[in-house]
DNA sequence: TTTATAATAATAGTAATACTATCATTTATT
DNA sequence: AATAAATGATAGTATTACTATTATTATAAA
């Protein structure tokens, strides 16, 4: 059996589905790869029109501007998130053991998911670690919001605030803390890469100990009360 | 009595210090408020230029570009509230009431501090607050961390460490809680003013949710051990 | 007080970026 | 076979992110 992956994304994120045509899917594939490659700010239509033989306004045709493709894989990646959780819950009962294991989901290393053919989600976990917030630190956001381009990550922000609220339903700020996972989740990643000095863990390689130190300070916090 | 605080800042930032002349100090004072009025990406060294009677090329002959200037003003937020809180701190004794004042410096809005007559500070802690993050999510971090860059930063995750430790010495890992205080004490800040759904906080006007929320979660968590 | 020197102003120029517009051609649909 | 939709090719524009040059003014040393 085959089976494949499909998310439905938002309509205000492109100016024509990019999942539905060849060239869609090959601007997704290789955005990714060049995003990874060069970083956000050095990339460009021009560059990723060469990459894959088409030309700028091609892309433009897809997308009204660069911004708007880094939210759409942004996107894509936590609404991909979300999935995966769900998915690792599936007949586990104890929240604990659930909260649990989306943390660990959240802060490890990703490996590629083969039913996603045209997104490399290693390259996009990166993408998403070292210029993730670049999507919602922007002067639009009052629009992007009411456009509703940030309900992945705030449905997913839910659903970690109502394991949270399984664990212990007398804790009132779980919403705070859910958030805090998702940011801790990347940015302690991304400095244990880049600046380690930050925090203490020396074992680059080591994939827990980000994930353990976030459900550590998680269970205690909602123990407290 | 009449006292000036001054910052030193790493001679890395900058072609020549802006501290050092008028039309220096100047393109501080402005470019903080025009990038808190448009935003950093709309920033331009011309468009200050036209802000304060200079030409382009006048602010090249201090910054390199850009990105440098914004690390400029942020690290020298970072080194004031290092600052901020050792003047809070002195003579007082108590290792735990030292760390909660320290996360309420942190967290909650900043007055204009009048010992620093060409920087508003309020607009520099709105400035940090949406675009902060961007003085360390670049690819030059590698670079930037050589020429001792991000030494502000990582000097307060420091002493917050180090709060944490005199708190409880058998804390682990003190470093990653400090850096994420400091990540929550912004990012939360910014989600309540512009996607409150992220936390748990209503009431806008109210500045110590925040800081209540990370000041229970950090006890909880050292005192876990 | 002249002289050197350092800082600034004025102007010009360039390659790249972030788009928009037009029209011809290919591919898919009815 | 006709029609529409998607793509390719090309051109053009305003703005950005710089660099370079030369003239002018302010400051400080001789």
């Amino acid at each position: 059996m085959e089976a494949y992956l499909k998310i439905k994304m938002n309509e205000n994120l492109f100016l024509r589905n990019p999942e539905e045509t060849d060239l869609g899917k090959k601007i997704i594939e290789h955005a990714i790869i060049l995003i990874h490659d060069i970083g956000f700010e050095a990339f460009t239509f021009k560059k990723l029109a060469q990459e894959i033989g088409t030309t700028e306004a091609g892309i433009y045709r897809y997308f009204e501007n660069k911004h708007l493709l880094l939210t759409f894989i942004v996107d894509w990646y936590w609404s991909w998130q979300e999935y995966r959780i769900a998915l690792h819950n599936i007949n586990i009962v104890d929240p604990i053991v659930k909260l649990k294991k989306a943390i660990h989901i959240l802060s490890e290393t990703v490996v590629d998911d083969v039913s996603t053919p045209y997104i490399n989600e290693t390259l996009l976990y990166n993408i998403v670690m070292s210029e993730g917030a670049k999507a919602f630190l922007t002067r639009h956001i009052n629009e992007y919001n009411k456009a509703k381009l940030f309900k992945p990550y705030k449905d997913l922000c839910s659903r970690i605030a109502d394991m949270i609220m399984a664990c212990n339903p007398n804790y009132s700020t779980a919403r705070s803390l859910a958030t805090s996972v998702l940011e801790m989740s990347h940015s302690l990643n991304y400095y244990k890469k880049n600046l380690p000095s930050l925090t203490d863990f020396k074992e680059l390689k080591d994939d827990t100990l980000v994930a353990n130190f976030i459900e550590q300070l998680v269970f205690a916090t909602i123990n407290r009360n």
